[in-house]
DNA sequence: TAATGTTTAAAACGTATGTTTTAACCTTTG
DNA sequence: CAAAGGTTAAAACATACGTTTTAAACATTA
């Protein structure tokens, strides 16, 4: 076998799979049968399962947040960016990362289990390699949203959070139900162009009356 | 012990455990354990870990539904319902059900986790039993947003659930943020009523000019 | 009270998992 | 060519899991 073709195929199995099951619900001798590699081949190249997760997080995020960093750092350089410009960059980039086609929704379900599915080893990964760059992007939407109270677009963030990965995460069976009953076939395009204007909307809706505390 | 205080005492536990670790993740004998029942007491109880899960759900929805049928049969008969007044029914069930003080994070946090963790049987579960119900509600949705083409609903619905389940999935989280960085003490009620004003914007947002397929 | 059906207890079963070990196999380098 | 280091192969290990079995305890009813 070529040099450490292993390592791709192995990080290439187990990213569709945990997509497809979950981390828990895949185990090492389904990837590794699957990839056509030795058992031993993971714990030799990664050291353990949970650090192959964390691989298979890497190669994509890695790319990402460098190009990420790169598109705020010329807006930040531009100043007084709108918000939808902003929402674009971040469109733009996270389409355009991606290498192979349909992987991007493949890793926005990964993010959604990242999220929902551990319990905290992967959520401490990610804020520690990654929270630089999602402050930094928080940052660029806090000008861009200069009347939105601070505690108000945090929950924002959130929800919009949400929106995304909770329907990346479905995607294909989402896509599914759209083509069965709406004859539409739903690129990730599509589905980003549908995005945009409800997460601007949802960000720019107005302010609720602060609730008196009863309790 | 008393009667079947064992169920109740199951049912109570692994509610909790799934909702905070996942249900892969959560043994029957941490469950039993905790709940200081004995191991074999779920199999003769549920039958099998599976219906366990489907058992602390229907505890949930199936009291959830007939009310929330209840108030759809109400609207119904009135006609002429606002998207404002169909989503503050939503909430207000929603906030009304569940028992215990707490418990509709914990609820909502294993909704989250049926639609993202679960491959398979547990939406299936949910469609089959509580389907019916959703359809209703989507019916009555349409009716108060006719100028959205059907599709674009859709997926808007689904940006919405995303939003709902993913926030109160990492309720105890976000809360501490918020409180740590915000000073704010948020209650289900808070989040609901910043919740509101947000979809009710999303659902409204203009429909994007449909893109011409290029590939 | 005696008998019967239901629930709990304790242990064992079979299987699947992540990881480690040992030896073989290349590929590179002196 | 030979030694060495990196890589793969196959097997074994230890553990954890869901489930089943057997017997005891309990509650209910006749």
């Amino acid at each position: 076998m070529a040099q450490s073709d292993t390592v791709t195929r192995i990080l290439d199995t187990a990213e569709a799979l945990f997509a497809e099951k979950g981390f828990a619900e895949t185990s090492l001798r389904t990837i590794t049968g699957k990839a056509k590699v030795n058992l031993a081949a993971v714990n030799y190249h990664f050291g353990s399962k949970k650090a192959l997760i964390q691989a298979v997080f890497a190669r994509y995020l890695d790319p990402f947040c460098e190009q990420f960093n790169a598109e705020l750092a010329a807006l930040e350089k531009r100043g007084s960016v709108t918000l939808e410009e902003l929402l674009e960059v971040l469109a733009k980039t996270t389409i355009s990362v991606p290498a192979s086609k349909g992987s991007l929704s493949v890793f926005m379900r990964l993010l959604g289990l990242a999220y929902t599915q551990a319990q905290g080893h992967m959520r401490r990964y990610l804020q520690e390699h990654y929270g630089q760059t999602f402050t930094r992007f928080t940052n660029q939407l806090k000008l861009c949203t200069a009347d939105l109270p601070d505690a108000e677009r945090f929950w924002r963030i959130h929800f919009m959070l949400g929106s995304v990965v909770f329907t990346m995460s479905s995607l294909d069976a989402l896509r599914d139900i759209a083509y069965n009953d709406y004859d539409e076939k739903t690129r990730i395009k599509d589905l980003v162009a549908r995005l945009l204007p409800v997460v601007t909307a949802a960000l720019k809706a107005p302010v609720p009356e602060p609730l008196v505390a009863s309790d």
